[in-house]
DNA sequence: TTCCCTGCTAAGCACCGGCT
DNA sequence: AGCCGGTGCTTAGCAGGGAA
């Protein structure tokens, strides 16, 4: 994924509302942008830290810039567009970079399924063996060397891990891809300090057949991509 | 006075049906 | 096909009401 123009840099000085930030650009001047991240951002707001954001040509926003990526007082760059996840994982399987994800002909985004009329990130199909559903979960929460999964309660994300495992008894294929989006993470884990819950029924899922995948990503303000697989600790 | 709970708001985006 | 308005969805933080 390239980014044209790049991002342009900035100094975060405070995250002050769910969806607002002020940003200082580098002729002192300030601007409040976006926040297109729902969670708490845990370990990911360092006022006084450079970040980078787009700006979006759409009138009808009142801010006309998103926040990208930040960085993180150890210099690691933090990618903070939830949205960016999907896209990502998409753009990867298409490219085959994923090995576990390859070899399916048609790949669908935001397919409604289950029973709790949700939606499913990404499902792969082929005519010649059983679909995959596939949910994407942004990964940016590191503590002690150790990337975490979710970085606060969730009763949404148990919600999409109960679904995942219901589509392995239907026969599909079901994976849970964690897009590992801060350059300072080489591995995965639940996080039972945050969200006991999780972790049990994240562990529960693996053992009922729920493939959980991890993958890192290369991030610039000018290109991001997954690069490789890491690995999750249960 | 303190505590807990509920309800509201923030901005953007995807989606839907209705219309041209 | 494309535009439009309305709706739903996301979560942290806060205000306000009611109870202890």
């Amino acid at each position: 994924m390239i980014f044209t123009p790049a991002f342009e840099q900035g100094k975060l000085l405070r995250r002050y509302k769910r969806f607002l930030a002020d940003v200082q650009l580098s002729d002192g001047s300030e601007i409040t942008i976006h926040c297109p991240n729902t969670g708490s951002m845990r370990n990911c707001l360092f006022p006084g830290e450079p970040v980078w954001f787009s700006t979006s040509d759409n009138p009808k926003r009142k801010y006309a810039h998103t926040w990208e990526q930040a960085a993180s007082n150890e210099g690691h760059i933090i990618g903070i567009n939830t949205g960016r996840a999907n896209a990502l994982a998409a753009e990867a399987i298409e490219a085959g970079v994923i090995s576990e994800l390859t070899g399916y002909d048609n790949l669908r985004r935001e397919v409604k399924y289950g029973s709790e009329n949700s939606r499913i990130d990404l499902l792969l199909e082929s005519e010649d063996k059983p679909a995959c559903y596939i949910e994407v979960k942004s990964c940016t929460l590191l503590e002690q060397g150790q990337g975490y999964f979710p970085d606060a309660v969730t009763t949404r994300g148990q919600k999409h891990l109960r679904e995942l495992m219901e589509m392995v008894k239907l026969g599909h294929r079901a994976v849970l891809l964690f897009v590992v989006q801060h350059t300072g993470i080489t591995s995965v884990a639940a996080a039972r300090h945050i969200d006991p819950d999780y972790a049990d029924l994240l562990a529960q899922a693996h053992q009922a057949g729920v493939e959980i995948l991890a993958y890192r990503c290369e991030l610039s303000p000018s290109a991001a991509r997954l690069i490789k697989s890491c690995p999750v600790k249960l």
